[in-house]
DNA sequence: CACATATTTCAGAAAATTCTGAAATTACAG
DNA sequence: CTGTAATTTCAGAATTTTCTGAAATATGTG
């Protein structure tokens, strides 16, 4: 591996990193590698500096390719491919959740419905699919909230996030101004009525 | 394996999903089986449903135990460890997040910190450093905003994720009663003055 | 089209991981 | 203590994943 040793620390984390997020090694270095880098690089490039096989990092780019995470460049009169990360940090959490999302959130919360519209046969099977649908619901509410907030522009989303839970306040703020007199949603002691 | 085919289709799928969050497959089944089991299972029930050796459960529920994942409980008159997930969904999510960030942000982190300190020996490490500073004030927000959430109760936590993104709106209305004159903030035009 | 260069594919080697059965350890009941 | 049931450990087998080198394919250029 041939990096400066700031680099190389990095880009090994990343490696490491990989496998607990079911990329593999060198796929974590590759992109490591070209986060950090100012200039995109070509495969022979990566090669050099993970010291890894060319086909190796052909199989990583594409998979970087795959999963939306790397910029395709050409240099003029240069026929070689050039790849890149975004500059903007932002719209690589975007994307990184994005595809996550696609491939683990959406696929379970299909089987989930598949499966909650069978009739259960027995009790257990019954308290299985209470369950299932718990769960199903929470996906729902997450990928609500997070379909919503995708939407924001950057500047607003870190406003968003700065502000954290202080929202809180302000949302009490905006209850007591808006009072609704009789409202259940005001009651101190919500009985459970009925 | 022998299970209701409703129970067996999550538990399957669960396995599959769990090799893209870093657990092995049996590690998923055993954890999808005992959340949708009503009452706690012991290992050699684990082993009848499953169809996996003694050990591997064994294994498994060692690790489910580092995660904080499962419960260990007795039964009167009975010597055998019986293992349960947490009713509650949303405790659930938060011991799976509060994890995952003490496993794979924290660490990163940490290295972030170090390796922001070293003096770069070059523009290309002065670049590199410039990225992961980027990176660690992102975390930072982010772990911020969810140190800040992950306090609230969570009726309040549903009613801010129902709320998604349009709490910016309230955050608007917000700005507008208290509008600070000539604050920059308020300027439409921002000119990159200086 | 022929030639050179770049990239991809893929079979099998290498490495890592998961899983098992047997043995060891632990925990308790009598 | 002794015996038994429950659990854990761990060496090696089985499986899966990752990686490589060689060959095939693609993408130009003159």
């Amino acid at each position: 591996m041939n990096l400066p040793s700031l680099v190389q620390t990095f880009v090994l984390h990343f490696g490491e990193m990989g496998s607990r997020w079911g990329i593999n090694r060198t796929v974590g270095q590759i992109y490591a590698l070209l986060y950090l880098s100012k200039e995109p690089l070509n495969a022979e490039d990566i090669v050099e500096r993970l010291g890894v096989s060319r086909s190796n990092v052909s199989m990583g780019l594409k998979e970087l390719q795959a999963w939306n995470l790397v910029r395709l460049q050409h240099r003029p009169g240069d026929r070689r491919d050039y790849f890149g990360t975004p500059d903007d940090i932002w719209l690589i959490v975007r994307t990184l959740v994005e595809e996550r999302k696609k491939r683990e959130i959406d696929p379970t919360m299909t089987l989930l419905r598949e499966v909650l519209m069978q009739e259960p046969a027995s009790a257990e099977e019954r308290h299985a699919q209470e369950r299932m649908r718990e769960m199903h619901d929470l996906f729902e509410l997450l990928t609500g909230w997070y379909a919503d907030v995708q939407r924001l522009d950057t500047e607003r989303l870190v406003q968003l996030l700065t502000l954290g839970s202080k929202v809180q306040k302000i949302l009490e703020m905006k209850d007591r101004l808006f009072v609704v007199p009789g409202s259940k949603k005001n009651r101190r002691d919500d009985p459970k009525d009925k």
